[in-house]
DNA sequence: ACCTGAACACCGTTCAAGT
DNA sequence: ACCTGAACACCGTTCAAGT
């Protein structure tokens, strides 16, 4: 007997009442998405669920940011910051440790936080390589220091790169196995299967643990190799007894 | 004075008349789906997009797949498997040569092709790690290979599995660097700017050949590392003479 | 059995107000 | 100036036929 139908979807929140004028902004914005983020994946957030969750209209978070691009790059910014105020200072007495620590910290701060790593590591691949460093003190940090042991400006930030690869490519494997976690198709997993190497033992739910502890092998190895370009080639001057360097 | 309005959006293009029975199939839908990637990139690809293309309607690809996800899964399959065929036999006279080639072919191959790289990288990693490699030969062969040049098995997983992680690593962020290409907001290059490393010189547009470089400077220290992990340690015989665990 | 348009619930974004 | 619902063009998917 309604006059007219409207769907139960269409109409946001009908308890909502107008909100004053400046109930919102940008940062509040920001931050309701990150922690609208902590209970679904960026990826599935979406701009009326946002709203809703924030108890904004949908359009009023287009005031602020003239698209969800701008909107994902302000939540970027903002992980960003927060990432690398949390990356501990470098202290590692040689340039091995000091390394090793710091794509330590960055793999298992990233991998903690699932928003941060979606954000972070997609966002890292995006800008130029060379002037990348520049911005952010910690990694400039640590190519001085390589520098000190030896290794000239160019193969210093070649190592860096090589690492800093490395680290993405693990965190990224990791996120999107954990995403699409159990495949559909049972018949297509024929090869489906494919180059990924070969975990430990674990079938399938591959352990917190056991990803530290493969992820610590890459590192390892890298740094080892590294160890082979010194210039100097000193290599590590006496076998391992002492616990390795110095 | 038209009575009723279709938006031309609508109507799929109105020449095409009725298809007869059998005139597509499953494989057509596939093939034509991966002709139609190599203008667009796959994740923007759409159903009606697709359609259009093949000049069916939508729904007669739902009748061969029963989601978008599916159909993205056989293409998966189907770039995996000419991707598996494409990679040369192994070849190397040692174990160092046989890695480094491999892993060149792999990179060199998704590289060069945008769908494929897309969709298998993005597989790739979707699956256990044990298993994988029992699916593709090439990949046993190296295991066995390594194997025989005297690396325990659980060690040669590892170091296929590092070389795999480095090497997905690579082509994901060249892939999501190159899609983003030129970020929107000049204003947010401050904090975004991270990580990466840095490129030898040039400021963004990143030469193919440079990349390559950079590619295989990751390769050559991995093997360099690894060389100290063979059990007998014989590294390169002379500086470091015991060289180090056992 | 196979092919199809119309329709549904949703999305990102814009318009044209309301205050 | 800031907040808003209605509307638009699109998407993935399903329905209810048509042949």
């Amino acid at each position: 007997m309604r006059r007219f139908h409207v769907p139960a979807s269409a109409k946001a929140n009908p308890k909502r009442r107008r909100r004053p004028r400046g109930s919102i902004n940008a940062a509040d914005i920001v931050s309701g998405a990150v922690e609208f983020c902590r209970t679904t994946p960026v990826d599935d957030m979406t701009m009326p669920q946002l709203a809703a969750f924030l108890n904004v209209g949908v359009t009023s978070i287009y005031w602020y940011f003239k698209s969800k691009r701008e909107l994902l790059d302000a939540m970027t910014e903002d992980a960003l910051a927060t990432f690398c105020d949390s990356m501990p200072p470098l202290r590692g007495p040689g340039w091995e440790d000091m390394l090793r620590e710091f794509f330590v910290s960055f793999y298992t701060l990233l991998a903690a936080d699932q928003l941060k790593c979606d954000l972070v590591v997609r966002r890292i691949s995006t800008e130029g390589h060379t002037r990348a460093i520049r911005s952010w003190d910690r990694a400039e940090q640590l190519l001085t220091a390589l520098a000190d042991a030896g290794f000239p400006p160019s193969l210093a930030r070649q190592a860096f790169f090589t690492l800093s690869i490395y680290t993405q490519g693990f965190l990224l494997v990791e996120r999107t196995g954990r995403i699409s976690g159990a495949i559909t198709s049972p018949p297509a997993a024929r090869a489906a299967d494919l180059v990924t190497g070969g975990a430990p033992a674990a079938p399938q739910p591959v352990a917190a643990g056991s990803a530290s502890a493969e992820f610590d092998f890459g590192i390892t190895t890298i740094i080892a190799g590294l160890r082979h370009l010194l210039p100097g080639d000193l290599v590590h001057q006496s076998p391992v007894e002492g616990g390795g360097r110095r």
